[in-house]
Formats: C-alpha cells, structure tokens, sequence
RNA sequence: GCCGGGAUGGCGGAAUCGGUAGACGCACCGGACUCAAAAUCCGGCGUUGGAGACAAUGUGGGGGUUCGAGUCCCCCUCCCGGCACCA
C-alpha cells in the first residue's frame, strides 16, 4: 500500500485497469434494437469533438471533463453509457500548416491526432475509443457525399451566385477570418466582393420546423433557444412594389421591397438599392460618379459585423419610383448598408420611424415625415409641441433626435399624416394598407425569415469533395453511388494561391456518368459544418458501410447529453438540427411512423446542452521599443502581492525585471496567456487537472486559469489520500451501524454527511459540479473534524464511501485505487450512487432566525 | 450596429421559492512544529468605527416594487460570446 500520493502510478494502474476490462465499450441490447431492455435506459453523452490542431488546449480538457464527469456520473447510477470521441478533421489550419511548413494537409493532420489521441487518454476519459470517427477519412466522408447526392436530386441543394471575399493578388477566395481591416493577410492587397457560383443547403424550407421544434428542447438553455429563435427571425410583414416612374427609368415594371413595418408605408421618402441591384447598375451605366461609388461598395469583405458597423454611404440614382398608395415620386438610393443577399435586395426608407433611415436622411438632406404619434398625442407632431398641424413634409431640422427617438419604434402608436389611416394603430394599419396594396396588386401580407439557405461551396483542397460532375451536355450530374466516394487526394502541395484540386487535370477530368462525354469534376470542397452536422449519428454505427448510420442508431440516438463551447450556440447546433431532419426525411433512420414524426426525441439530434464557457487566464507583457506588446507566458513570471494579498507588480522569472499585469482573456496564442494541460498532467495528474476545472467555476461560466487553484486542487487529493490511509483500519472493519445508538456528536457528524449529500445530489442533477467538488471537501473537513475526538468505524466506513462515490466522477483514478484498497468492492464505477438518508437530517433542535423589518435582530436556539 | 450573456471580499465562486450575503477553495496575516526553510497543523480574514460586546455600511452605477431585494421591474456603464468562409 502506498502512504504517499502518487498520481502518476495511480492512474497508469486505473487507466490500465479500465482498459483491460474493457470498461467504457458501449454495447446496444442486440435483439430488437428499437426496443431495448428498458431495465436500463441508454445514456448518449457527446462532447463536441476537436479540431485535431496539434495540442490539447484547455477548453478541451474542461469540455472533456465535463462530459466524463456526467457520463461517469450516469453509469454509477444504471445507465448504459456511451460517450464517444472523434475528430474534426477537415479545414483552414491544415491549408495554413502546409503553407506554412511545407507538409501535406492530411499528414499534418493524422500526426496531430495521434498526438492529442494520447492526450486525451492521459486524462482517463469514459470514452469508447472503439466508436473513433475521424470527418477527412472517406469511410466517414463517402455518406455525406451520398447524402449529398440525394439532396440535390430532390431539389434541397441547389447552385445559386454568392458574394465571396476575393483576394485580388493571391487569386484565392478567402474566410471572414483571413480578411484583416478589409484587406487579406497574407498578401495585404484590398479585398473585394466577387460573385460565383456556390451549392446551397435550402434551410429555409426547414424555417418553421426549426423555429418550432425550439420549444420540444426542454433540456437546451433558453439562451441559446432565444440566440436561435432570432436567428430564424421569423417576422410578420408585407411585400410592397413601388412602380417604377417611367420618366426617369424608361422600363415598365416595380420596385419590390418587404416590410414588416407597413403602418408606416405613408412616411416612406425615398427607397434605398443594393449596389449589385439591377436598378443600381441601370442607373449607372451613363453615370460615372454613381459607377465608382458602386465600385466603391463592393470593396471590403463579406462580414455582416463589418457592414453594420461602417458608415452608412448613399448615392442618389436620379431614378424615382412611385409610392403605391399615393402616387407620390420617391427617389431611390444606392446604399452600402442594402445586403443584396437579403430579401429583394432593396428597401424602403422610413427616416421618421427606423433609426437607421433617420441617419441616413439627416446626412443626405432627405425628407422626413412622421407617420406614428404616441397614443393621445394625435394631431400634434412631437417636437413641435405648440404647432398642432404641421405641414406633412418635415425636414430633418425640424425633427429633433430625441422626438424620433420616442416615436420611430413606437409600435403602440398611431397613425399621423397618413390620410384615411389616421387614428389607426399598428394592427389596424397594418390590415388596412395590407388590404389596398392587395387590391391594387402592388403587395400583399408575407411571413418572412432572417435565415438565409446555407452555402457550403469552398474554394478549398482540405474538405470534402463536392460529388458533382459538369457535363457540357448534361449540366450538374451527381457522382453515381458506384462511383462514390470521390476520394480527396492527399498528396499535394499547398501553396496559398487557386484552389489546389482546380490545378490537377486527373482529379477533375472525367467522363460524365450520364453521356459518356468529356466532363468536368467539381473542385470545390464542402464545408466543413457538414461534416459536424452528422458525426453525432455516425458514433452509433462507426462501421456501417451500408449508410450513413443502421440500425443501431435506433437506439443510440437522440445525445442524450451534449456539451460544448457556447460558441456554437447558433451555426453548429442549427445546421446539426437541420442536418437531423434532412437525414430523418430521406429515410436514414429507417421508416417513420406517423407516431414517431411527432415524436420530438425523434426529430432533433440533442435532447440535453450544456454550453460550457471559456477558459481565461492573466496576461502579462512589456512594451518592445517599437510600442508592440511582448507577451509573457504566466509560467514564466512571479506576481508580488501586498499584506493584504492584493497583487501590487509582476516581474519576470528569469531577469526578475518588472512585467506589465494586462487584463484576464481567453487563452489564447497572440497574448500568449495558455497553459499546456499536458504540463499539468504531468506534475500533478489527471484527476488534479479535472477537479481544479469542475472546482474553479460553473460549467456555464468563464473559468480563469490559476496555479494556486490547481496547487489547492492536488493539496485535497492528497488529504483524502492520506485520511484514508490512516483511517483504513477503522474504515475496513465494516463495523455495524445502528443508528439509534449514536450519541450526540456521532450523530451530529452523521446530520452533517447526508445534509452535505443531500445538497450535493441537487447541485450534480443541476450540472453544478463546482459546488460538488466543495461537497465533498465539506465531507473530508467533517470526517477530519470528527475522528479527531473519536473513532467509530461504522459512521467513518459511510462517510468515506460517500465521499468516494461523489467524487468518483470527477477524479475517476484516486477514487477507483481507495475504493479496492479499502474493501468497499471491486470497482467503484459498479458501486450505487450513494443516497441519503432521511432518518440522519431528523432534528432534535433548530436556529430560529428573528429578523425585523427585514433586518436581522436575533438568532434562538 | 444587431442578437445573447455577465458583473458579489484581494481572487475564483456560494446563497434551490424574495427571507441570516460571502459556503468551499485560493491569496494574505498570526501561531505551532523546525537549527532554518518547505510541507503540514491550529487560528484570523468584506469595509469603517470600537479595547470589546457591538454599531453602521456593503452584491457594477442610478431609480422603483416590497415588512424584507444579490435575487423582481425600469434606465445606464463596462466586459464577454455570436453575426452566416475560424472551428
């Protein structure tokens, strides 16, 4: 028996043990698949799989941590557990690492995964490492492909134009990511917008159901529900044409724009066009000024961040259309901030009653009218308090800031200006103008949604081919199923310029599988949030060769429990959903009953979310002469502290010179505040390195990174290690326990075990391991406490295996190497999750609170 | 800019339903042990005043509801995540 704690002995003999008893394999009932042993139920727990960049960083070991944590939490009390691990491997890093290093993309990769492979298992994770998914290899990418296939046979994909980020030196498209202050970061050159052709999921045909099924996700956080709920965006609206004014545009035709303002049609002043709109490039064609300030607009990158936030810039076209209910002559404007990728690509202008407009027109000297008054305040035109009736035309002047701010979203309103839709509010106005547009055929009511179809073309090597073939003949041929997969060759060279699969002629040359004709294979690559819309089917079945998943999806599916970064609360966990549906509706989990379609497990992937926060540390650095920041890793620097504790300087430890204390940020490689969780590992162990990240914080919130926590963290390990040592005798002699015989401190000490497990079961059923961990060092302070005055071997046997089992989860190692030594079983994963008992918390007497007027005023016994 | 979060001692955090604010840990201070240090153990620790019992004050800022607010409502500030090609 070892008297010294020694982690690194601990846990290679635990993490063998497990291995050798094949402990984490997940086996499905094999009988009647659909209906399993209801006996035990199955509990899927998922940690969003990892980009395999090279190391394990500490957002992985806190999102893995946590997975186990539940999954071990799940199997001790009667679950059959799967929790899976996988790969991400597709995307941008390996392209950058190529360049970069002049190393294949798939060789990169598959060593980084044989690194962090080893890792992750030094951390003693449940996993079924049998279940091992990896996105870049065809046995995973060939059913996307397939599925693919199908999609575009029924019309779900389809091939549209869409603005990319073009790099006009390197001649390479480039992410959102790789435009830095509009211009591309490797070869600075501005960047501007480009039209091609790209394959788009059709998601808005899953709008609605997306945006209802919300409201089955009883087990997902009404955060992120709302994040989605808005992303959708459903509105209530109407489609309004604005005639086009002949005069001007010499064409027949309207204008056509949506609204979900319609009660304020009669303050539109102007209409406003995308620079790509075809108005916009009429109007330009004998207007040089309006030709450069088109050109102008389509400099700069894609970004929807950078587009709200630049300047609102407009350019008058000198065409006008007509107000459709008024017959009015409204100009219209080319505008940098009309998206042509939204809607109509055109708006129009309210400047009275959107913030927006209202900027715009104050700038550009346009008119404003004010349409909506508060209730009550009818007739009267605010900001103009003592002039009851102004005339209907407003200059901006007149129309102070602070009046629009009242009014221009004032939904409760009502109708000013507006001739017979005076005194109307919202509703009725909306109703009445919807019923005159109708009439006259120039709109009608609309339901709209803010989501746009997903395009997933990329002009990249390292992802997954498109299967498509272009025959000059035929047009877009899908790769047959015999022909599949369309294999990514993987020894290449990656040079940062083109598309590397556009440059090799026996990847892309090919017959086309309809005619036989010399045809064209696709280069693009898929991306790679197709891949991790699916792998959390594929974990069910990772050998099928027969599909996308088979039949034991059936009872794996849906993740019972998922957890990752709330950074993907909205793009992953929405495409994985809509990826659901797509995969439920052609068929990929067999045959639907009417009974099942309704059934909500059926129709979404995730039944419970945790979204974990980020992983923070402190940040220091000194000022190079050049004013850039050098940073300093927090390993190399000590920080001095006053008497009281209070952090007063840093200096570095190696010159003992004085560093700069910045702020506390993500981890992160530009501040260079990251700690290597291997480090960790190493000097202090695993289950150190998971009890410090459940410790530190909720899973939700940010965590911030500190060495003493971790020191304080291995400090109580060791205290439970050497308590059960020295207790051991007592402990395994398995004394009898009779509850009535206890006195009065014994069963002081025993109220105290189940009160501190009774709190602990509510905080693990929350997800709040935190206050777990700080359970079961109240336990340890209490067993400490009591065996100091006495020794009853019956009360220390109970109270240690609580606390045991309660970390058990948490330091897995530790707690598997007491739990044989002391004679409690053979395996503590098999053990009970230890109850309370109700008899020990029955009181003999209570602390009466007196407070008065809320203040505190006494305390009785 | 838009959407979603967050803010409690020197620090991380706790407070389940609106009812004793600061559990648990870290840091720090004092003591024991030691030749000494580390480790360990014991004690203290929001702020202000007081020798003390105690009193006042205190949960980012301002206002409100309530017998009573960290918790509910309104306004504001700062920080973080996402914004469709980072994953």
């Amino acid at each position: 028996m070892h008297q010294n704690y020694t982690p690194k002995e601990i846990e290679a003999a635990a993490q063998q043990y497990w291995n050798n008893e094949q402990s984490f394999r997940a086996v499905e009932p094999t009988e009647k698949l659909a209906s399993a042993d209801p006996s035990k139920p199955k509990y899927y727990c998922l940690s969003m799989f990892p980009y395999p960049s090279g190391k394990l960083h500490m957002g992985h070991v806190r999102n893995y941590t946590i997975g186990d944590v539940l999954s071990r939490y799940h199997k001790m009390r009667g679950f059959n557990v799967m929790q899976p691990m996988g790969w991400d491997a597709f995307g941008l890093p390996a392209e950058n690492a190529a360049i970069a290093n002049n190393v294949a993309p798939a060789k990169w990769t598959y060593a980084n995964i044989d690194a962090m492979r080893a890792q992750l298992k030094s951390l003693g994770l449940a996993v079924d490492w049998s279940r091992e998914v990896t996105t870049c290899k065809p046995e995973y990418y060939r059913w996307e492909q397939w599925l693919f296939t199908r999609l575009f046979e029924r019309g779900i994909i389809y091939k549209k134009t869409a603005s990319v980020n073009w790099d006009p030196v390197d001649h390479t498209v480039l992410a959102n990511e790789q435009v830095i202050d509009g211009r591309g970061w490797r070869s600075g050159a501005l960047v501007e917008k480009r039209d091609i052709p790209m394959y788009f999921f059709r998601i808005t045909h899953y709008a609605e159901e997306l945006l209802a099924d919300l409201d089955t996700l009883d087990g997902w956080p009404e955060q992120v529900k709302t994040m989605q709920r808005n992303w959708i965006g459903k509105s209530y609206g109407c489609d309004v044409s604005f005639p086009y004014d002949k005069v001007s545009t010499g064409t027949e035709g309207a204008l056509k724009v949506y609204t979900t303002r319609p009660d304020t049609l009669m303050g539109a002043t102007y209409l406003a066009v995308a620079a790509e709109h075809a108005l916009a490039t009429q109007a330009a064609k004998n207007n040089p000024a309006l030709t450069n300030f088109i050109e102008e607009c389509k400099r700069g990158g894609t970004a929807e961040a950078d587009m709200a936030t630049m300047e609102k810039k407009g350019m008058d076209t000198g065409l006008f259309v007509l107000h459709p209910l008024s017959g009015e002559k409204l100009p219209v404007w080319v505008a940098n901030y009309v998206l042509m990728g939204y809607g109509e690509g055109a708006v129009m202008a309210v400047p009275a009653h959107d913030e927006r407009d209202f900027e715009f027109a104050k700038k550009y000297g346009l008119p404003v009218k004010q349409v909506i008054a508060g209730k009550g305040e009818e007739g009267r035109v605010k900001g103009e308090s003592s002039a009851p009736h102004l005339p209907f035309s407003l200059l901006s002047s007149l129309f102070t800031t602070e009046a629009w701010q009242d009014s221009y979203a004032n939904k409760d309103g009502v109708c000013v200006n507006s001739g017979k839709y005076d005194g109307l509010d919202f509703q009725a106005a909306f109703d009445a103008i919807a019923d005159d547009l109708a009439a006259k055929n120039l709109g009608e009511k609309k339901v709209q949604f803010r989501l746009r179809d997903w395009g997933i073309s990329r002009q990249r090597y390292w992802g997954c081919p498109i299967p498509i073939i272009h025959c000059p003949t035929c047009g877009d041929v899908p790769v047959p199923d015999a022909q599949l997969p369309v294999v990514l060759p993987e020894d290449v060279t990656v040079t940062g310029i083109g598309s590397p699969l556009a440059k090799m002629p026996e990847f892309y040359q090919v017959p086309c599988p309809k005619c036989g004709g010399a045809a064209r294979r696709e280069t693009d690559t898929m991306d790679t949030f197709v891949e991790s819309s699916w792998y959390y089917a594929r974990y069910a079945s990772p050998d099928c060769t027969t599909g996308l998943v088979d039949a034991r999806a059936q009872y794996w599916l849906p993740v019972d429990q998922y957890v990752g970064g709330i950074e993907h609360a909205i793009l992953h966990l929405l495409y994985a959903r809509f990826f659901h549906k797509l995969m439920r509706d052609v068929g990929v989990f067999g045959d639907v009953s009417a009974a099942q379609h309704n059934n909500p497990s059926f129709n979404e992937p995730f039944k419970n979310l945790l979204t974990q926060g980020m992983v923070i540390a402190p940040t220091f650095y000194r000022e190079k002469s050049n004013g850039k920041k050098l940073w300093l890793n927090p390993a190399e620097v000590n920080v001095a502290t006053d008497a009281k504790g209070r952090p007063t300087g840093a200096v570095l430890k190696t010159d003992g010179q004085p560093v700069i204390i910045g702020g506390t940020e993500k981890m992160s490689k530009s501040k260079n505040n990251g700690v290597d969780p291997q480090a960790i590992i190493d000097q202090y162990g695993a289950d150190t390195a998971r009890l410090f990240m459940m410790f530190a914080a909720p899973p939700d919130q940010q965590l911030e990174w500190s060495d003493s926590g971790v020191e304080g963290a291995y400090r109580f390990l060791r205290r439970v290690w050497v308590f059960a040592h020295g207790q051991a005798d007592h402990i395994k002699t398995h004394g009898h326990f009779d509850s009535a015989a206890l006195s009065a401190e014994q069963k002081s000490a025993r109220f105290k075990l189940h009160e501190i497990l009774k709190q602990a079961n509510f905080d693990i059923s929350k997800n709040q391991f935190n206050t777990v961990v700080s359970a079961c060092m109240k336990l340890l302070n209490t067993l400490e406490d009591f065996t100091k005055h006495e020794t009853h071997a019956a009360l220390a046997n109970e109270g240690f295996s609580i606390l045991l089992r309660l970390l058990a989860p948490i330091a897995p190692h530790i707690t598997h190497a007491l739990w044989i030594e002391l004679g409690y079983g053979a395996d503590i994963l098999n053990a009970p999750w230890p109850q309370v008992d109700e008899a020990a918390l029955v009181q003999d007497e209570i602390d009466l609170v007196i407070q008065v007027n809320g203040k505190l005023r006494g305390n009785l016994r």
